[in-house]
DNA sequence: CCGGCGGGTTGATCCGGATCAAGGCGGACG
DNA sequence: CGTCCGCCTTGATCCGGATCAACCCGCCGG
């Protein structure tokens, strides 16, 4: 009963283009926001890059907004919500890549098999901007910005791709998570330091190459060392800097 | 003694434009041979690739191509040669990113930050072609499928990080390594079932996050069950088939 | 010639985290 | 209402691979 359909309702509208005067507001949060800035508000190619954006959503948790082999035809960056990405293998273990918050970009290891190696879950309601991709590489070529931009794109995500590369302990592992999801909800304005884990134990420990147990204790033993304060899945930074050196070795710089 | 360079002489000499008519002979193997070739020979947009090229090496084994923290300015395709990428924390340990092959490209992971966040390490003698950056994104612009094709490798590279991603007994990673060594280099024309490993068991150790001793006592498992002959880094895969079973979960498809 | 050294192999022991097990909690639903 | 089920927590036990240790080999430099 709310003119701006908070979520929960109309399963998926449609809705192609977005529909109201908060784009300004959406966009904000967006990964591509900057590309959008450089090509120009009021340009034409802003125009164009209307024309290759479609909000879509509301996708609720559990649902899938593609699969492993779905024919890649578009990039999607997260508006509001939080997606899983993870790979299952034929004896059916999975196996989570990553996790996506507000502003981020899936589907990007999509564009060399040209299929979608892997599955992205919605884990809370969550919508999306949709980039169709020869369209949205026709705009980068003909706007440096836009092209620079997926460059960098998809360069930051190779990096991200060796945080969880060394082998490390536990308690590093979950220290250099939580930092590392702190900063980036940071990095799009929220609360560095009070946030919600969308995502169950099972996929934190999964993600981490942990077991769920073992999540739950290194949890519970940081909580009581005071570095964190935890209720469910409401989560409190209470000692960034202790955390931080914990996580030091996983961490950028 | 020999007119083409063999390796092993010149301590690196500028050789700015490639001076032979073997160009043919090393592109074939060069991960941008495609793009090459979709600009067309004759056409003068290859002479606009080959301006931004410089063939530069020999890079002796221990030799870097890049340090941690230089600045980004090109990206570098291994013409012949094998490279070790890696990270150092500040405590000094190392953690081995990946292994490069004849044909495969370093330093796509330096566009975002504009650093290298890594060092490249040559593990043999080692040849490259050095693309300027700045050069190559202007001439993307310019050509769509050199554009595409900087798209599809950032995005194999994506692919290829999350190998390593998954938690998976000692046997099950070193046959998974194996096997993808094979690929690559039955990709690049070389034989899938021989050939020299050039990076040390401490390398390979590293990279698939085991201990040296592991490794070496899972080869020696491999050849008493005659899946491999192995003599010190000479390798020969007696049972693929197998290999592949083992190393399944880790492997695509 | 020797000694040092990095790399590799193999054996013995140890430990962090997986696994097994039991129980708590809260939400969905008959 | 009670039952079920998914998620989480905590305790007890086990095991794969790390670590420690000894030794071999080839290479380099003196």
């Amino acid at each position: 009963m709310d003119s701006k359909h908070p979520a929960g309702r109309l399963p998926e509208p449609p809705n192609p283009i977005a529909d109201d005067g908060d784009e300004a507001h959406f966009c904000g949060t967006c990964a591509f926001s900057s590309a959008c800035i450089a090509a120009g508000y009021n340009k034409p190619e802003l125009a164009q890059l209307q024309c290759l954006v479609e909000h879509v959503g509301p996708f609720r948790a559990g649902e899938h907004i593609f699969r492993t082999g779905d024919p890649f035809r578009a990039i999607f960056a997260v508006r509001s919500g939080t997606v899983k990405t993870r790979m299952v293998d034929k004896e059916g273990r999975e196996q989570v890549l990553g996790f996506y918050l507000p502003g981020e970009v899936i589907g990007l290891n999509a564009i060399y098999p040209e299929h979608f190696p892997c599955d992205a879950v919605a884990l809370d309601t969550s919508f999306f901007c949709r980039f169709s991709f020869p369209a949205m590489s026709a705009l980068a070529s003909r706007i440096p910005a836009v092209q620079k931009h997926l460059f960098r794109l998809l360069s930051k995500e190779l990096g991200s791709a060796s945080l969880l590369a060394g082998d490390h302990s536990a308690d590093e592992r979950m220290a250099a998570f939580l930092m590392d999801l702190a900063g980036r909800y940071a990095a799009r304005g929220f609360s560095a330091t009070r946030f919600h884990l969308s995502m169950s134990r099972g996929d934190i420990a999964n993600y981490l190459r942990l077991a769920a147990e073992t999540v739950s204790r290194v949890l519970s033993r940081f909580r009581s060392q005071n570095l964190i304060r935890i209720e469910g899945r409401e989560l409190e930074l209470l000692n960034p800097d202790a955390l931080r050196q914990l996580g030091q070795a996983l961490l950028p710089d």
